[in-house]
DNA sequence: CCGGTAGGCGAAAACGTTTACGTAATTAAA
DNA sequence: TTTAATTACGTAAACGTTTTCGCCTACCGG
């Protein structure tokens, strides 16, 4: 459109060379106060702005990274996001998107079509519909990457975690201490660490308080809001839970509709606790007692993971960074 | 990290140069089918993909859009988001992310950092924190832009918006038909003409109605949540509304939150309603009437005219794609 | 006066594509 | 049979940077 300013065009006007604006440009040592001032003035009296195709290609480097998730109309994912592209706005980098949609396919297909130099690095939450160990362990050994949240485990990559065990463990003694004996669980993520891990949390406070574990109490999710719903009214009604408790925020919606239209008091009737990043979860009807990430903060960490790596800093700590959840106690397990 | 596969490295396997492996790859009528099915099977075999810079570089043109934002952990905005990257991908299309926080200086760096050829184009929604026409007016010189929701008017730019008056018409209406006659208005967005719009349906509803406006009825947001809702609880103990009418999401959290510490009762002391793009909507306390815009749809279709446009397809209809909002009648304004 | 050593700069190659143009061989038209 | 057109491919330049290497000047110690 506009006239082309490059370096060329600088080094022209000024009587040099484009090797010397080039280095002018990049501060470089080789080139004197003088002459860097007059480069600079004039690259920002024309508006030059380097070209990054050129750029890229010559060094190798993008000053980009790509983040792979699920979905991005997801409170969760959206947040991890904010928090990333915040960091990156602080390093310079650029933040590209990929929407998987739990589709490990195209999971692969996205994350490979990015190994030809179009990032330096990727941040990624895995599709939660297979657990394909043998892709990633190559992949890392091929591309600066870093997992948060839906992370593969032992790899030579960082990972960014909440606690999912932990918090699990204790929103399910919460609810034993609200006098529940027949806890339901709605099963998600379980092929990921964090789906096990949350579910191995709830085991393991069912066990340290007794109380024997009822397999007919598990639905697990199935993407398709309507079964989901006719899941936990069938729960409901054949097993007679006197609370649910799930590991998913997807469970939210169906869980309190079933309620109401079995006509299920909540809390009285059933108590109902989730993992959850809503921010309404304060104002729902009845307010919800919530599992939640701090998803801001995981995409923050994760994004300064990847940038150290990048910049070839040490990471000081260990490869597994855990972040901690909260647990919010309100209306909905009313004690 | 691996050894490179390029297309010289194709030309010497297969013995022929390097132009013709360029336009066998991209599928040109000046090379056999046979040399092509050589090139592909081979490319396939080797796991060649073509470096994204070097392209770039020679053919000006990246595959690549960016979506300038306020905030991407925002309902409406992540799920643009969603609408715009599926439409990228049927496309063949990378999404760069920008978050402006509603900053107009950031909001001008970064689309400026876009110019030197970093992207195709551009689909913004604007900050709300000034209107500068100007800036804007230039841009759309320069690159080819799509203004979705938070647009820029009368530049020759394509917009994607809602029916912002009518909706606004229609929800005051039902307040008032609810028998509200001291609405009290929510504004947001007083710089753009969304917000504008939805000021004005309001007020041509109450003057349809034989309703006088109340200036003291009106609260003006300001990216603080302790004193929006200091505001809001003002409003309610001074000027008595009985209606509140929020023109964005934001308002809904303190809004909830003043009447319950005022002990307002939702719909009968004072009725709510919100545009909002909440999934929760149905499941507060109580249930919130909203005014849902389709933010996937506008997502959609705001890409689809970028890349129409891109492809240099005549855009048959004009230059303003207005879509429906809903109108979703709750329990918070009970009738 | 000579050798060495910085400091400051330029020439040119390289990164991996795309594409304008040229050319040879084959086919179609005259 | 000659000419024109078509098909299929190659040569080489170009895109805008970065970077290696080398050159020249000035300066300093001996």
């Amino acid at each position: 459109m506009a006239e082309a300013v490059n370096i060329k065009r600088l080094a022209q006007e000024l009587n040099i060379s484009i090797a010397t604006v080039s280095k002018a440009l990049n501060d470089s040592y080789e080139i004197s106060q003088k002459t860097k001032n007059r480069v600079w003035n004039l690259a920002k009296e024309l508006n030059y702005t380097p070209n990054p195709a050129a750029s890229n290609l010559r060094s190798n480097k993008t000053k980009t990274v790509a983040v792979v998730i699920p979905c991005v109309a997801n409170n969760f994912f959206s947040l991890s996001i904010k928090g990333i592209e915040e960091i990156a706005r602080q390093y310079g980098y650029h933040v590209l998107i990929y929407q998987t949609h739990e589709n490990i396919e195209a999971e692969i297909a996205f994350t490979n079509s990015l190994l030809n130099g179009r990032v330096d690095g990727i941040l990624t939450s895995v599709s939660s519909s297979e657990y394909n160990s043998e892709y990633y362990t190559n992949l890392v050994k091929k591309i600066p990457l870093v997992f948060f949240d839906r992370v593969y485990e032992n790899l030579d990559a960082v990972r960014v975690t909440t606690d999912d065990y932990e918090i699990a463990f204790q929103a399910t003694e919460h609810l034993i201490e609200c006098g529940c004996t027949r806890i339901a669980y709605l099963f998600g993520l379980e092929n990921l660490p964090a789906g096990k891990a949350r579910f191995a949390g709830y085991l393991d406070a069912l066990k340290t308080h007794g109380i024997a574990f009822i397999e007919q109490l598990v639905v697990k999710y199935h993407d398709d809001e309507e079964f989901n719903l006719q899941q936990i009214k069938e729960l409901l009604e054949k097993h007679k839970p006197d609370a649910l408790f799930s590991s998913i925020e997807e469970f939210i919606i169906p869980a309190y509709r079933a309620c109401r239209e079995l006509s299920l008091q909540i809390p009285n009737d059933v108590k109902v606790l989730s993992f959850s990043n809503l921010s309404t979860a304060a104002l729902l009807n009845p307010s919800l007692t919530t599992i939640s990430q701090p998803a801001f903060e995981i995409g923050r960490e994760a994004a300064k993971c990847l940038f150290k790596i990048l910049n070839n800093k040490q990471l000081d700590d260990e490869q597994n960074i855990i972040l901690k959840s909260v647990l919010s106690k309100r209306e909905s397990t009313g004690c």
